[in-house]
DNA sequence: ATAAGTGTGCTATCTGAGATAGCACACTTT
DNA sequence: AAAGTGTGCTATCTCAGATAGCACACTTAT
């Protein structure tokens, strides 16, 4: 279902949880779309339950999915460019960008990678 | 002598190591410059003589400082814009720009973005 | 109605990274 | 000779992350 790659310093729940907002976000996943389970996922991809349930109460938390008790889990309405997510994201950035300024790279190097990550295609 | 952020999850080791490397390459520390010594530090810092160890053996390891024993610690001949260190800082920076991407931040944003970070004066 | 499937809420345990603590050693500087 | 320096250990503590297992409340499918 999803790619773990257990070596990372990130943890794998916070893994799982951006590659469902990459999903969100270009559209696969769709407001109102259906989960998998929490039991369905987690033993597909061989983690505990307690590891999904993280990622979707975090999720839930953060307005991306809407939780439903014994029905399951469903992408909620204003899920696409979450004002949270969004916040995080741009946080993120900033401080890497910061440190890479600090560091030494250049204005200019940053641009030109910017222009190449955003020429890159979906995955 | 260096900000340290406890509530960060960023690891104490590498705020300090982060800080260290702003110095040098924004030329407060120059090649040749000794830096204060592991007991100095810790104890100024009032952090365990272990911590700065490891920030120290890092920064040796990347070729940024070299390690004299019973002498001292100094900034090496080629610290400024240090390969490992650029390379990890561009890293980081594809890292969490993919990262803003695949969530929905646009590219002029991200544009906007650089542009204010490099118009920040250096502290 | 029943069974299966769902999310929720606990408690307990294990592991590894990060940080602390303390000691001994080798070497340089004063 | 004394003080200061980096090095190399081992041991301990804490916390986040992950696992494990159970009971419960509720919905859906049969």
């Amino acid at each position: 279902m999803f790619v773990i790659d257990n070596s990372s310093k990130t943890p794998i729940y916070e893994q799982i949880k951006t590659q469902i907002l990459a999903l969100v976000s270009s559209g696969v996943l769709k407001p109102g779309d259906k989960l998998p389970s929490l039991r369905s996922l987690s033993s597909s991809m061989s983690l505990n339950i307690n590891t999904i349930k993280k990622v979707f109460s975090e999720l839930e938390n953060d307005g991306v999915i809407i939780s439903v008790l014994g029905s399951g889990s469903y992408v909620s309405d204003n899920a696409v460019r979450n004002p949270k997510i969004l916040e995080k994201a741009e946080n993120e950035l900033t401080e890497a960008l910061r440190s890479a300024k600090s560091v030494g790279v250049t204005k200019e190097e940053v641009l030109s990678l910017v222009e190449k990550i955003y020429e890159e295609e979906i995955r």
